[in-house]
DNA sequence: TCATGTGAAGACATTCACAGCA
DNA sequence: TGCTGTGAATGTCTTCACATGA
């Protein structure tokens, strides 16, 4: 099994030959890509290995093909459907960008609880009250959830989502969620990133 | 100096203790900690180590005392100033949560194009043009910026970032920034994440 | 010549396990 | 007894460096 920091970079590598798909060469070396993705060539090197993708010493990689190779270990065969559980700011900035963007992943559905936002389609994706969670989740086959509800409630809507099915879940809300094991949680708390940054710019700027 | 996963994790462990200050105790063991914060008790003990605070073997460590150390070492004397370049989705939802959250850090300035966003208050922060970035930045003394506009602009609008006096950028764009050696950048696109995800539940979902 | 693929080395991070203490 | 603090061991990740091939 490929660990998390090898797929977070396979991930990035995707994004990054799709940005650079239709400009320049049809090949590129590991070095360009480092350039870009901010990696290193060595580490972009070791990490294609996972995916058994080689490219020739002559021409580096082929474009298309690592793109192909990378789609095919990190997509299924089919379209999967993900939930976003509040529809304020953030939930609406990801079904924005979301908008077409991945072939192979979709915003089935949106649950909020305010009424002025339910039953209608936003950005693409039809919104419905949390009440229906656990039903829209079985029929749509949802596994994976987007948390994004205000912090006081993100607790308890976090364990309707595990009681709806979901084991992984992608935390917006600035709290700890504790939640059983096998569920599989991400935290994306923006203030801790901000001070993260904070500090660490602090540091290069003393020299 | 201490290393990058160290630093999140104390970030994290200073967020677990203040929603944890008012609840029972006065004080509280590293297995509490490790259960909410969800790492385990040596790695905090270990984390624990970087900040030269000791707990005591019968007590465990004291809450408000470990929470001055960490704000000791986290925090700098005086109020940190960030920026949030772009004012839609994403920079509306940090200023929100930000609102009076953090003490010794505050988002003093807001940019956008938007003539009808310019020259208001937005959830606390003022708003300017992304003219008056370079001027204000050096104005406010802000080295931190937060990226959150569209990926057509944001490689541009970063280098405006650069040009301002900015070295540490948190980038909601989904987009490869190249910028000089010296800046330091940490990538958040939302989609990227729940590429994540899914895989890794896909995985676990396997059994 | 120059880039890939990869064994081996090195750096880094986490966990173990236990002495020491209240 | 049951915790902390921490050397030592283990485990993981990244980089080095070079054989190989176009």
């Amino acid at each position: 099994m490929i660990s998390k920091r090898n797929l977070e970079r396979l991930i990035q590598y995707r994004r990054t030959l799709l940005a650079l798909q239709e400009k320049g060469a049809d090949s590129i070396f590991s070095h360009e890509l480092a350039h870009c993705s901010g990696f290193s060539s060595a580490q972009i090197r070791r990490d294609l290995m996972a995916i058994g993708y080689s490219g020739s010493p002559a021409h580096g990689y082929n474009k298309r093909e690592l793109l192909k190779s990378l789609n095919e270990f990190l997509d299924t065969e089919e379209i999967e459907n993900v939930a976003v559980i509040g529809a304020g700011h953030i939930g609406r900035a990801l079904l924005h960008y979301f908008q077409g963007r991945r072939p192979k992943l979709q915003i089935s559905a949106v649950f909020d609880v305010d009424p002025e936002k339910l039953d209608r389609i936003m950005y693409g994706s039809h919104t419905y009250h949390i009440d229906q969670l656990s039903a829209i989740c079985k029929e749509q086959n949802i596994h994976v959830g987007i948390l994004a509800v205000p912090a006081s409630v993100a607790q308890e809507t976090a364990q309707k989502m595990v009681d709806a099915g979901i084991h992984g879940i992608l935390n917006y809300a600035p709290v700890d969620l504790v939640l059983p094991e096998g569920v599989y949680i991400e935290n994306r708390d923006m203030i801790l990133a901000v001070e993260k940054i904070t500090y660490i710019s602090r540091q290069l700027n003393k020299h």
